[in-house]
This record gives C-alpha cells, structure tokens and sequence, in this order.
RNA sequence: GCGCCCGUGGCUCAGUUGGAUAGAGCGUCAGACUCCGGAUCUGAAGGUCGCGCGUUCGAAUCGCGCCGGGCGCACCA
C-alpha cells in the first residue's frame, strides 16, 4: 500500500513541524487526495483550523509547516494553496516503482470473524431483482471483507416455517382443482395428480440450471392466487392458521414419497390432511425453492456458507433459551391487562430510541403462546454473536451437515454446484450432536444484516435486546445493512404486463406515482432469472453485431453472460443503498456509458494491448525487474493521474465499507475506467517506437489491467470477457 | 402524530470524518488521423444543489424551521 506509506510518513512530518514550530503535541493529520492534479497528490488542510489557536494566517502556517518539515522521499515539491492549504506533490517514479511490485500489496489478516447475511428470501416463489439487490450489494460487502483481511462468514437464512410457505401449502392443497391446474399450466385434473406434478417438477438433490418454468416459477403463479382468496373466502383463509400449525409441529423423520402418498389417500378419501404429511410436504417446497434461488444466485458469482433454516430454530429451542436469558435481566414481561394482555413484551421505554414512541413495547410472544418473528431473530442474533448458552456456559447450537458442495473457475466466475467436491455449503439440522468435522459456525465478533429498510424497526429491537442483557459491545457490532426497495417504473409495469399477457389490476393512485411497489404476493415483480435472461440475449445479439458470425456458439454465449452479470451487478452498486432503485427495462439493458460493460470494456482493451504486444514485440506485461528501474522515470500529467487512482483502492474500499456504501467503489471504477479510455486514444503502446516511452506506457497499463482486474472480478463480482 | 429516508442541469444518478472551480451517464448539437477494437474518445450547450435562517475561515454536506415525495411506528415477516 504505497499511498498509505507516503501518506503516514508525510502526516509525521507534518505533525513534528508542528511541535517544533508552534509546540503543538500530537496534532491529528489527515491527508486527502484533492480534487485535482493541479492541486498536488496529497493535501493537508490542517492549518485553516489551526489559523484561529495560533493566531496566525493559514498561508503563514502552512508555509512555516513546508519550509521546516523533513519530509520523506516521497514527497518531492511542496507549495501553499488557496486559503492555505499545504499541497504535497509525489514522486511519480517511485511511486509507480512500489505499485507495480506487487508483494507490497499484501494486507494484514484481521484476526477476528465476521457473519455478514444476506439473501434471505422466502423460499416460496422465485427470486426477483428486488431480492438482487439485496445479495449484490451482501456479495460486494464480503467481497470487500476478505479484501481487507476479515474472515467472513456467508449465512443465508431460510424461513421454511412461515406464513409464506404456508400460502403455497394452502394454495396446494385448498385452492379450486382448475385455478390451480391454470397456475401450473397444466390440464385440469384431480389434486392428487396436481400435487404429483408439483412434486415431479422439483430439483431434487441438486441446484438445477435455471430456465424457464423452473419451480420458483410455479410458486410464484400460485402464491398470487392464494392471497386474493383469503380476502374473498373465509373459509379457505382458516386453511392458514391450520397448515402453518402444522409447519411448526414439525414432520420427524418422515420420507417425502410417504408424505405425498398419505396426502393422496387424503383427497381420495376427502378426509383432513395428517399435519406430518403437510409438514413434510411444505418442507420439500422449501427445499425445492432453496435450491432454484441457489441457483440464480450461482449466476451472478454469489455462494453462502451456512444455510441456517428457522425450523432447526423453533426445535432446538433457542427461543426458550433466549427467553430464559431475557426473563433473567428481567428485560421482558407479562402484560396482564390492556391491548397486549397475554403477551411477553420487551419494554423499549429505557433507551433513548424508542422513547418517544407511543406504544414502546414490542410483543415477542403472543397471547396464543407462539413466538413472533422478532423473537425468533433475537435468539438467532445472540447465537451469531456466541453469546446464546446455556446455563453451563456452553453454547446452545444447532446441528450441521454438508448440504451441497461448489466450486468457481474465477472470482466473478458462475459458482457451479456439484454433488461431492469443493466447497462446502452446510445447513443447519435439528439434531445438535450433527457436525461437521473442522468447522465452527456463528459466534462472530461482528455480524452484518443486509435486509430491506423497511425492516429497520424489529432490527432495531433485535440490537435493543442484545444491549439489554448486558452484551454492549455486541450490540453496537450488529449491523443492520439497510437498503431501500427495487421498483418499478409504471413503464415497466407496462412492459411485464404486455409481455405476459396479465395485468395486475394497478389503481389510477399507483399508476400515478413515479413508481410501483413489488409484491409476491400480487405477483407484480420482475423475477431475477427472467432479467437475466433477457440481458444475456441483449448482450449477445451486441456480441454478434460487433463481431460477425465467426463468433463460436459457445464464445459468444460465455461472453454475453459475462456482460449481462456486469450489466446487472454494477446497476445495483452504483446507485447508492438509501435510494429506491425505480427499474427501468431501457437504462437496465444499456450497454454504453456509466455501465458495467463501459468498465469491463476498458479492462478487455487493456488486455488486447498485452496480446498485441506479445505478437507483434515480443513484450509483455512489465515485471518487477523492469519495475526497479521506473524509479527515475519522468511520468507526465495524463499518466500520472491514472498511476495515482490506481493507488487509491484500499482507501476507497475501506470508506466503502465503513459507510456500507458501494457506489463509491463503482464511481472509483468508473473514474479508472474512464482515465484509461482517454489515455488509450492519447498514448498508443503497440505502434509507438520510441522503447523508452513505449515502456512508460506499458507499465502505467500494466498497472491499470492489474487494478481494474481486482476492482471488477474481486471486489464488484464483474467478470472480465476475454473478449466483447 | 412520532421516527427514518429522499429532493443536485431536460431525464437517471455520483458527490461519506465540512475543503479549493458541484461531477458522470443518457438525451441534444458539432467532430475523431490508413494508428493497440468506435460498447471508445474530443468539444459545445445545459445548475437559485427544494426554500429560508443559522454555525464556520469555508456548507450540496452540519443545526433549526418550512415545502414536496417515499417508508416505517402489527399478537405479518
């Protein structure tokens, strides 16, 4: 990190000129890259504060700081600015000598481990950009973590006992013989053979490759029509109390073809349905819809850890042990008389927060007895931060097998899931004695949550109730990573439904607004894998246009599905995370401009120099030999200004995840991008004779083909073509 | 009602410990050499940073008050 070096070392120059000018002890420095070349590399604007405590001007103080300070090699010209900034000039060869030697670029390991979760989706339908959203921007959080040395933990959590999946169950198992046969596009038939169809179009033990008419998908025509029921029929919406019940009640041990052959026996007989069978079978739905969002996310280079599944939760009672542990510090109570009687209330009257609100308790256990969801999180957040144990100490856990296994060809590589080698993908089991050799799940020092903003309030509570049992430190490392919401432009909306041929019923009010909310459970939505879909067979009639039809089928595939996850992923960073992202279909798929594709662009030209260097010269990418000799090498303005970019990753990642705001990252990428595309027209490597020049430039590229490298796969997940 | 977020050229957005001349992209107009690929580049036009008051050497950024929009404040998740 040789930016950080000059930097450090010139900010104690700075601070000893001060002590022996004007007897200032420890004066903080901070050094910032100004927003422009003309105005230095480094630039401190520490003497205007100064002006009033030392009553002098800030030009006097800042002139006093350059003329007396030692300053490092580093620095090599110095000149007061302006209002009396001290800017500081680097020297260009050196610096560019320690970039391109590479092993200075290695970071410290962060001894400590961090969970970060993400994905998170209801696993009763499939995936929409929405929910891309949320795993692009959790992705490019780990993806930094590891950058900055924290060993990070992926957890994506699978509500498999909630009212969602309980809609689908009903829907399944209740909904009208022909209205369901339509959502499956199937001929009318008796449920038993619905059921059989649903079962037959499962993924079984795999992550399936994703195409149309997946299960998600069936789900996500099914889900709609259950919800609109339940307003219009009564007796169909007591179904949801019933089969959730179910769900909870667990189905031990039994086998899914059991299962399914007892509901069979059920329709036939037209008796009720045995709660085990509807358990095991919302359970099999759970799985299935797992397994496809698994795979949409296998698309766009994204992979977990642990796929903790709230059933193993509810059976493992980590609730009973979170209640016990809350009851102890007497932080919740039994409303015995008002609106909440009957109920287990956390009282947040006592923090600052919430004390303004009108009703500042929240209910963790209902009057019926069940716990709600935010109890639920609570438990399973002091588990993330190892602090869920039992009486003895030891920790309450859960169980652990091996769930899939994956591997990737890349950093930005599609993850491919295979039956028994690579990675491990583990989830949760009901049966604690269950591990896995070698690994410790949870227990993190820092846990981040990436979950909608519109969840911040039962977040808020979840940290509330890690600081009332006296974890404050813990607290204050849970991170809600809050994003606003993906929606839709009305002309969008018009899109989807001219394409699909439904309409999804939108008011004058909705129409009106300058975009529309999606939902599941009306079915308004863009599904994730469709989009893709689209993108790629965009990207690839470009491919086509730009490079005949000598393209192979294959190439020309791989190439457009690198473009579309680039297209797609850096839409989701570069917009920043507390703005509602209002999808429209025309600024998605552009190609050109503040785009994904404008940044793996440069990188692919940057390559092509190389390729064309080494055939027509014989050169390549400029070694550390070559490196040691660049010290002395007088660099102009152009180059320099791309040289000293390249040298600001770090910083930029590090403000990046301090701030959970990715969109710096992006513009950063973008800014790199952008210089090397005008050097590229101003700056030719292959044609240009002079071999000392020639050199310079192809070292400045070496440099960038590096970075920009790193910044797109590494950081951003955007895989790099080898050709567009 | 209380709380959080948003308001920046015609459109979509950056601008994060307050810093120097508010930046991109799209769109519009005018251009780019027998030269490493034109998904690129050069130039032009386009701004009361919602409004007002304040703090500061300095405010798009911080504080207060308005205006407009969104979202929360469930025995849903």
């Amino acid at each position: 990190m040789p930016l950080a070096r000059a930097r450090n070392a010139a900010a104690k120059a700075i601070s000893d000129a001060l002590t022996e000018q004007f007897g200032l002890q420890g004066t903080e420095v901070h050094l910032e890259v100004p927003p422009n070349r003309a105005m230095g590399d480094l630039a401190w604007p520490g003497a205007l504060p100064l002006a009033r405590v030392l009553r002098r001007s800030p030009q006097q103080i800042a002139q006093a700081v350059a003329e007396s300070a030692s300053w490092p090699e580093e620095v090599v010209r110095t000149e007061v600015a302006g209002p009396g900034f001290l800017n500081l000039y680097l020297h260009r060869g050196l610096m560019l000598r320690s970039l391109l030697l590479a092993e200075l670029d290695l970071v410290e390991l962060q001894d400590d481990k961090v969970i970060v979760e993400h994905t998170n989706i209801n696993p009763n339908k499939a995936a929409h950009i929405g929910h891309l959203r949320n795993a692009v921007l959790g992705d490019d959080l780990v993806r930094c973590l590891c950058h900055l040395g924290h060993t990070v933990e992926i957890q994506n959590y699978v509500d498999d006992t909630g009212v969602q999946v309980a809609d689908v169950v009903v829907g399944m198992l209740f909904l009208p013989e022909i209205d369901l046969a339509q959502a499956l596009g199937v001929e009318p038939g008796r449920r038993d053979e619905l059921i059989r169809h649903l079962i037959a179009s499962m993924p079984g033990d795999v992550v399936p490759p994703p195409s149309g008419g997946d299960f998600d998908d069936l789900c996500w025509q099914v889900y709609p029509l259950v919800t609109s029921r339940y307003a219009s029929d009564p007796e169909f919406a007591a179904r949801r109390p019933e089969v959730l019940h179910a769900l909870e009640g667990g189905h031990q041990q039994l086998d899914l073809e059991e299962a399914v052959f007892t509901l069979e026996r059920a329709v036939l007989s037209d008796s009720d349905y045995p709660p085990r069978a509807v358990a095991r079978f919302a359970a099999a739905i759970a799985d299935a819809n797992l397994r496809c969002h698994l795979a949409t996310m296998a698309r766009l280079g994204i992979s977990y850890d642990l796929l903790p599944h709230e059933s193993d939760i509810l059976h493992l009672g980590f609730w009973q042990r979170a209640f016990e542990l809350l009851g102890d510090r007497e932080a919740i109570r039994l409303e015995e008389q008002g609106k909440n009687a009957g109920c287990w209330v956390m009282s947040l009257a006592g923090s600052a927060e919430f004390a303004d609100m009108d009703d500042p308790d929240k209910i963790l256990v209902r009057s019926n007895g069940t716990v709600t969801y935010t109890g639920k999180d609570i438990a399973y957040q002091l588990w993330k931060l190892g602090l869920l144990r039992d009486t003895d100490g030891s920790r309450h856990d859960f169980g652990y097998r091996p769930y899939i296994h994956w591997r990737t060809a890349g950093p930005a590589a599609p993850v491919r899931y295979e039956a028994l080698a690579g990675n491990v993908l583990a989830r949760t089991t009901s049966d604690p004695t269950n591990y896995i050799y070698g690994r410790d799940y949870g227990c993190a020092r820092r846990v981040y949550n990436v979950i909608d903003v519109r969840q911040s309030y039962p977040q808020k509570v979840v940290k509330e109730a890690v600081r009332v049992l006296g974890h404050e430190a813990a607290a204050d490392a849970s991170i809600h990573f809050a994003y606003e919401m993906v929606a839709l432009t009305p002309a969008a909306v018009s899109v989807i439904e001219e394409q699909s041929g439904a309409s999804f019923g939108l008011d004058e009010e909705e129409l009106g607004k300058s975009y529309v909310e999606m939902s599941g459970r009306r079915g308004i939505g863009v599904k994730a894998d469709d989009f893709l879909d689209v993108l790629v067979i965009q990207a690839e009639d470009a491919v086509r246009a730009r490079s005949g039809d000598d393209v192979a089928e294959s190439d020309a595939g791989e190439r457009a599905r690198a473009i579309a996850v680039g297209a797609l992923r850096y839409l989701m960073a570069r917009q920043s995370r507390n703005r509602v992202l209002a999808f429209d279909f025309d600024e998605a798929l552009a190609f050109e401009g503040d785009t994904g594709p404008y940044l793996q662009y440069s990188a692919v030209r940057a390559n092509k120099i190389f390729a064309k260097l080494a055939e027509r010269r014989g050169e390549g990418m400029v070694e550390d030999d070559e490196a040691e000799a660049l010290a002395d090498e007088v660099i102009p303005d152009d180059l320099w200004e791309l040289v000293l970019e390249c040298a600001r990753r770090r910083d930029i990642v590090s403000q990046a995840v301090e701030g959970l705001e990715f969109s710096l990252l992006a513009q950063h990428a973008h800014g790199l991008a952008q210089l090397f595309h005008k050097l590229y027209h101003s700056h030719p490597v292959v044609p240009e004779e002079d071999a000392g020049l020639r050199r310079l430039r192809r070292a400045v590229f070496t440099l960038f083909a590096r970075e920009v490298r790193v910044i797109l796969e590494e950081l951003l997940g955007i895989p790099v073509p080898r050709e567009m």
